[in-house]
DNA sequence: CTTTCACATCAGTGGCCGCTGATGCGATTG
DNA sequence: CAATCGCATCAGCGGCCACTGATGTGAAAG
């Protein structure tokens, strides 16, 4: 089956600062007083983008006093991952699959 | 080792007609006509599209007569795809492991 | 209640980028 | 040669989006 890759997705994962902020929660589960520590990035502007991950169901969050820790769920970049590999083996069988020139 | 995902490639592939491209080229080797008949885009427009492919590395070109047929890269997106793939794994452990509150 | 903190929300702005029409280039055909 | 085809390139324009400062909200502490 041929399950075509999520375009907003990726489109949310592409920014810079967003997918540095994936990769810095790959690693462990941080609230955004770290993440302002680690990227140098505005709070306003993190705040923003973490919405954006939020909305796009990448990023879980979790109220802990004043803080608010951000982690991330696995399942959705998994799919990612399993939709690219999908699509790469698809590629390689296609190579040889010409279409007629019209 | 955490190689963490190429931000360029991302955008490259986040746009909605290049990842359409990349899912019609999937399948069989195309050329632009037959891209253009697929899409309904622009000649000019898919043609700005396929040069950014080209440039990423996505794609492969080769000559035929009038036409130009236009090959997908399997590496590329199978590389894309163990990145998310190590990402998630990374995160499954990542959810236990919290920072302390500053 | 007031203060202080982390974080969210909002409107404004500047820059990037996707789309377009016009045009140029190389290959093929007669 | 000239005509025709597929495709690439270019400048211009318009819309979206990332970033910002100001401000709002809710929780903890005195």
């Amino acid at each position: 089956m041929m399950t075509s890759v999520d375009t907003d997705l990726m489109r949310v994962l592409a920014d810079p600062l967003r997918l540095r902020i994936v990769t810095l929660l790959a690693r462990e589960t941080l609230c955004t007083t770290h993440l302002v520590a680690e990227t140098g990035a505005r709070q306003t502007n993190l705040s923003n983008h973490l919405r954006v991950l939020r909305e796009a169901g990448v990023v879980d969050t979790e109220p802990c006093g004043w803080f608010t820790y951000y982690r991330l769920r696995p399942e959705c970049l998994a799919q990612l991952a399993d939709q690219f590999a999908e699509l790469a083996e698809s590629a390689r069988t296609a190579a040889d699959n010409k279409r007629a020139c019209p």
